[in-house]
DNA sequence: GCCGCACTAGACCGAACGGTCTAGATTCGC
DNA sequence: GCGAATCTAGACCGTTCGGTCTAGTGCGGC
């Protein structure tokens, strides 16, 4: 594993990145394969070839807050992502969709290892900051999906179910090595978002 | 954590439970909580109050072995559940609100830290006999689904949105700490799962 | 030139990790 | 009653963990 290894979702770096963001880089694709403790600090100084003197320089809060940032920098990346969709007026279904394949092409390229959301991220210390974080990330996507969808009580049902699936769909996909069972419940629950 | 905390679904255990058992049952719960890598053998030990000596007498292979065995005995478990309530000709979207329903219940008794199923247990390592464990149960859970829905392509379809909404929904709802997420998709999932 | 600051570098620490091993207790067939 | 098998008990081991700390490096303003 090496940083060229990681790549954000849309527009690949421009400037080479600087220390701190290949640690949240490498951070976020550490703990999306293995979890919060399945990750040591020594893995990411590893895959960044970084001392330990400049993680905790960037990071005083140490892995903890290395986990908050990542969380943050996933959350930021895919809320905007979910806003430039339904700024073009697509559909529900269709974004969901979409967003769909493109964890089919995260899994794949990872050879299925890695978690493309925050699925695996759950793992992590019970009523901690990093928990509140996750939280928050997938408030924030919810709430795009609800008021997408017309913000009304539905609207809310029908963001849970998009959400649920995904989750649950690329877990499913992981486990399975295989993109399939995604692809069918997510396809599944597009068609009855975009029902009215 | 005490040994009390920890119940079966069904039949709360007529015999008391020997040491084997326990630690099963404990190192279920743990990993429920926290993921393959977030729990010691320490805090098995501890919660069972047994030795070291007891854990490697009844498995040989160390936390995984063991890790591995609280994987069948759940999968064991959900899966005879589901033959049952599919024996009574019960449709499928009512099947899966029940085990969602079942599944709220170990949310809020364990204050939201625990995944019911097996969601957090994914953060393990890949490749390994858990993670095929793993993918065993799952494997077998939708199948009770797509059998129970008439085996079509369809029906596997529907399976996948079920499991997937299930998982998906119980990691939403232990992040929020509230079943309300959990609830919404899978009524839904069931709603459309029910339609021919 | 040179001072100050942001950052790199990695030795070092105590604690906790998973796992091994030997000694003792208990239970069982006979 | 007794010996063997099963299980408990916990000291012990080497490794790795997250985190601290001091020394050094490079680059900016002045």
């Amino acid at each position: 594993m090496t940083i060229r290894d990681i790549e954000t979702p849309l527009a690949p770096p421009p400037t080479p990145m600087g220390s701190k963001e290949r640690l949240v880089a490498a951070a976020l694709s550490l703990f999306q394969a293995k979890g919060y403790y399945g990750v040591a600090i020594s893995d990411i100084l590893e895959a960044t070839d970084l001392p330990k003197g400049s993680l905790y320089h960037h990071f005083p809060g140490g892995k903890e807050e290395l986990a908050i940032a990542a969380v943050g920098f996933i959350a930021d990346e895919v809320d905007a992502r979910l806003a430039a969709e339904f700024g073009k007026n697509k559909r529900a279904g269709a974004v969901l969709l979409e967003l769909a394949h493109e964890c089919v092409i995260w899994l794949q390229r990872s050879d299925y290892t890695k978690t493309p959301l925050l699925g695996l991220l759950a793992a992590s210390p019970g009523e901690s900051a990093l928990t509140q974080a996750i939280c928050d990330a997938q408030k924030r996507w919810l709430a795009r999906f609800e008021t997408a969808l017309g913000g009304t009580e539905a609207a809310h049902d029908k963001a849970c179910l998009a959400l649920a699936s995904l989750e649950g769909g690329i877990s499913l996909a992981r486990m399975s090595r295989s993109s399939d069972l995604l692809i069918r419940s997510v396809t599944l629950a597009a068609l009855h978002i975009n029902q009215r």
